[in-house]
DNA sequence: GCATTCTTTTGCGTATGCGTTAGTGAATGC
DNA sequence: GCATTCACTAACGCATACGCAAAAGAATGC
């Protein structure tokens, strides 16, 4: 990071951060309106700043502007899911044969690997939480060992959505006790160099991941989150 | 579409439009700095709605705001396009590998096959702009035709890259006389309902044209477009 | 009672004004 | 001559104001 240190954000930025905390934990309400004004009141500032950030929310996919019916928070369903889980699929997999093919060396793994081993150690103390964010860690790095801004840029808004569904569905499923063998094998061809069967490795990594998602939304009739 | 033809778009829409436009003509160079104020007085509105477009397309990552010095709009460097195009190759792929697994019928793949013919057409009576659009019109058919409207916005957001670096060296790259017996290829395997073969097929042709694209960058030094 | 029209309210889209702050250039000190 | 300071200007971030259009409610006719 650079010297400053302190520089304020600018409402704008707040408010988008807010509305995006607020949507992600259900604060607002998936399909919920709400007017410009009051989420102003709420924020403690002026129509402007909030409208600003509802504009840049709506561009990202995550809430609607419906005039006189306030902002609208999108909905997720189990469909939506699908479309982002193949996104991901198909971006982290290319992450995964870029990241390949840089031959990395072991510091340069670190993270990764940390990554591993955190959910290791998560799954058998039972700390589903923590194996989720280190779950969340270990896909954030994959892709941003595979060094595409835009490819992070996407995978930044659509992880947002998973995680988003992975809330409601953490306690539910069952404890991912085989799911760190394939980020094993993904690591292993990452730092092999072999950057075909990274990719295929993680592909069928994700392809499981969604199959599991989908069956516990409808399992569960998530209808939308 | 619907009934409703007479509904007018906000200023806020128009400004987004019109931003684009600019910006894809050039009449907005890449890398230069605009005033919110100047673009307000150009496109003849005050600066609110200019400076929501501007918000907007910020996070669509065509341009930023940079406090007095006024939106700048982002270069698109030969390292930016092999990300663009990579992130391109996948999620037509993906498009390819689903649309293939769909079983459209002739007549749901009317539109690919007329944008290929359409292609040998412009080719033969060498218009090259002509089989530009055409070449647009049958990537983004197949992205529809993959049913992920995830994909489909990527998709919409990265292709305005291309087309912008396109419009630049459509007249110095080599007439593409080999590019449409791909197209061919990957057409056949989608109607057939060979959903790997597609993938693998499109996968192929998307990483021709980048190194294509690459190339005539570097060649002709485009610092950026 | 029900539908239809008129009235009222409400919230958005946009304009405008103002305080803040970064950047620019002049003035001063060394 | 160079650097530092300081005042000034300009542009933004945000608050506020306003007109319009849609939705909701009231009133009227049948």
């Amino acid at each position: 990071m650079h010297v400053k240190t302190t520089e304020k954000p600018s409402n704008t930025q707040r408010a988008i951060q807010a509305l995006r905390d607020m949507i992600f934990t259900g604060e607002l309400a998936a399909g919920s309106n709400h007017l410009e004004s009051e989420l102003a009141l709420r924020l403690e500032m002026s129509r402007t700043p909030v409208r600003e950030a509802a504009l840049t929310l709506e561009s990202q996919g995550l809430l609607e502007l419906i005039p006189r019916k306030g902002v609208r928070i999108l909905p997720v369903s189990p469909d939506d899911m699908a479309e982002i889980y193949d996104v991901l699929t198909e971006l982290e997999s290319l992450s995964a044969c870029n990241a390949a093919s840089f031959q990395y060396d072991a510091e340069d793994l670190q993270t990764l690997a940390s990554a591993i081993d955190e959910m290791e150690s998560a799954v058998s103390s039972n700390d589903l939480e923590r194996w989720a964010k280190a779950d969340d860690e270990f896909h954030r790095e994959l892709v941003r060992l595979g060094r595409n801004s835009r490819v992070s840029a996407i995978f930044e808004l659509m992880n947002d959505q998973v995680r988003r569904a992975r809330a409601v569905t953490l306690y539910v499923r069952p404890v991912p006790h085989r799911s760190n063998e394939d980020h094993k094998k993904v690591f292993q061809a990452i730092q092999s160099g072999d950057a075909e069967l990274a990719s295929q490795t993680h592909r069928a990594h994700r392809q499981k991941a969604k199959e599991m998602m989908l069956d516990l939304l409808r399992k569960h009739r998530f209808k939308a989150v």
